[in-house]
DNA sequence: GCGACAG
DNA sequence: ATCTTGTCGC
């Protein structure tokens, strides 16, 4: 039986708000089997989303962004936000939890279908392999790939110096992710699958986004956006 | 027991 | 995440 991905216009209305830090792991387990780790995910997508959040200083407001480009171009061909509050206390491991509810209002209001969600976060570099990108890429059933800037769980070595140079993640026996150098001589990042892609393509992906900065322009245009907007309501 | 800990 | 200027290097 062929399933189809959800309209992302109602994703949003399916999720459920944990309110304790049991519940909320309990989530990520009930969801996490639920990952496709098959990949290996669109080649060479026409449309990739990059996801990001922007908070105001109380820490509650917040602003979350996506926007889509061509990843041949760097053009941008839509753009969507929304705004809110803190949907959780942030506890490193549950992080998602504060942000999918404004970034999945944010994905309902595109336009333009993504083939892959790049998330400001990780994927199964996760304590319980179950990171934001994982729970995007579930709860919408599509390409996800996590681009985190800091380590969450895992150790490595190396990589080398020079932009494409990477190191396996590992997480005890595992190998979670990769630290991926994207450009000669600055701090790798960090990339995990999230979602119906597999680790090789997650990276080949990343290496397209970065021609010119560390993070992916995709991120890049994302962060611009959603403090754009937090701008917005602060009053500027 | 102590420190670390995506954003 | 956010608070924050200048500054070293290419």
């Amino acid at each position: 039986m062929v399933t189809r991905p959800p309209e992302l216009s109602t994703v949003s209305a399916t999720i459920e708000t944990p309110g304790t830090v049991a519940e909320a792991e309990a989530v990520q387990d009930r969801l996490r089997p639920l990952v496709d780790l098959a990949g290996p995910g669109p080649t060479a997508p026409r449309t990739v989303a990059g996801l990001d959040v922007a908070y105001a200083e109380d820490g509650d407001r917040l602003a979350a962004a996506v926007t889509v480009l061509d990843p041949t171009t760097l053009e941008v061909l839509d753009t969507a936000v929304a705004t809110g509050r803190a949907a959780f206390d942030y506890v490193p491991g549950l992080f998602a939890f504060r942000e999918l509810p404004a970034l999945l209002t944010a994905l309902a209001r595109l336009t333009v279908e993504p083939e892959l969600l790049v998330c400001d976060g990780h994927g199964l570099a996760h304590p319980r392999r179950f990171g934001l990108a994982c729970h995007l890429g579930v709860l919408t059933d599509r390409p996800a790939i996590g681009v985190g800037k800091t380590p969450l769980v895992g150790t490595w070595a190396g990589p080398d110096r020079r932009r494409g140079s990477w190191a396996p993640l590992r997480d005890g026996t595992e190998q979670v992710g990769r630290v991926l150098r994207t450009r000669d001589d600055v701090k790798p990042v960090f990339v995990s699958v999230g979602h119906r892609m597999d680790l090789d393509n997650a990276c080949a992906q990343v290496l397209r986004l970065t021609p010119r900065y560390r993070l992916p322009e995709t991120t890049r245009q994302a962060d611009q956006l959603c403090r754009a907007e937090l701008r917005k309501l602060a009053g500027v």
